[in-house]
DNA sequence: TCTTAGCGGAACGAACCATTCCGCGCGGGC
DNA sequence: GCCCGCGCGGAATGGTTCGTTCCGCTAAGA
């Protein structure tokens, strides 16, 4: 019975998944996932014939809470430049692991077609955010959405300091590449999105 | 006999073993050190007790490298952000491996206390680096060597692109990275370090 | 109360890896 | 020129980890 009860618990497993593969890479045990699910680990073998499939099925979800944040971010922010910062800090969020699958996107091992149709999409969304921001002037020009890529994929939790102070080292890094990225001119303009508001705006919305 | 021909042979082991612990992380097979050094396993064994002996004198060549290229660094560059720049472009040279041990110096497992002493060593030589071009107002004021530390953890070669065009976009992602650092004043003045001959200067005298 | 669908966790087998063991090749003595 | 060890490289070993499967239990419905 494909009821609502049983999407939800699809939905705590993807979850569960994602994070632990964040935290402690695509290597990380089944049973890592289950006790973070909540579940057995059979009950995720009910569902998902193999790690694989969980594992495609889980890149597959994250591309699209990445395309829905991007697409929030260019709705919702006036400033292209506070879209993509916003989108950058919402991806890279603690916890939620989403920009663990970006770098992925670079991949080209043939995956399913829905795979590759959603790399496409992200690549195009993201590609958008960056000309919004070059075109306001507020990008230096020589910055395209490959080199996006390349940010989150350095700034993905490289090493498990599994301190609290590690969302808040996040941040502050991000911070500062963001600051390398902007354009001279308006460096100096606006208030730099790091205040109380802000951060609030990039903490709420649990995804 | 512990001729010429034997340090040779121990630096050739420990220089392999950096190269693939910063590859493939501190998990990685000690047949694949083996193999890079072209000597069979045993050999390493016959000179270092075990994998945990290998990985601390790993650790410790790292260092004393790092403070070499941060001393070269201060005494051969009269300016002091040119100074910071190369010595971060250096450590973190395609397979040289040395940059991976950085984030290290954060951890407080105690190992031995030739390693804790070096770590001292290592953390006040990049906090001259850092406090250096403060006071020639070319790093921004809320900087310190604790940053440096955090970049130098992300810097690590996080996915395995495999690719030639790694140390390119390497290079790239840290130039990105240090405009972020480069303090209002001192962006516009002076020509960014990336031309051909500072990349040379960044290339040679392999380590 | 009896049945049974579905769950959680133990069990199984394969793969990997640190460490040890063994046979061979080669350089030095006679 | 021939023998003898020394030291080497790589195969063998034992243990651990992990993907996947199997089994006994529980709780809901009849």
């Amino acid at each position: 019975m494909p009821t609502a009860a049983t999407a939800r618990h699809d939905d705590a497993v993807i979850r569960a998944a994602r994070e632990v593969f964040a935290e402690l890479g695509m290597a990380a045990p089944m049973s890592e996932v289950a006790k973070r699910a909540g579940v057995g680990v059979a009950s995720i073998y009910r569902r998902y014939p193999s790690k694989t499939e969980l594992v495609e099925q889980v890149r597959i979800a994250a591309f699209r809470l990445v395309i829905a944040e991007a697409e929030a971010a260019r709705a919702e922010e006036s400033d292209p430049w506070r879209a993509l910062s916003r989108f950058m800090h919402r991806c890279l969020r603690e916890g939620s692991g989403i920009g663990t699958v970006l770098p992925q996107l670079a991949e080209q091992h043939a995956f399913s077609a829905e795979f590759r149709n959603l790399q496409q999409q992200v690549a195009e969304v993201i590609e958008a955010l960056v000309e919004d921001a070059k075109l306001a002037g507020e990008l230096r020009a020589d910055i395209d959405w490959t080199d996006v890529l390349l940010l989150f994929k350095h700034l993905n939790p490289a090493l498990p300091t599994s301190e609290s102070r590690r969302a808040e080292l996040r941040a502050r890094y991000l911070g500062l590449v963001l600051e390398g990225l902007r354009s001279e001119g308006s460096a100096l303009r606006g208030p730099a999105p790091d205040t109380a508001e802000w951060r609030a705006l990039c903490d709420n919305r649990a995804s």
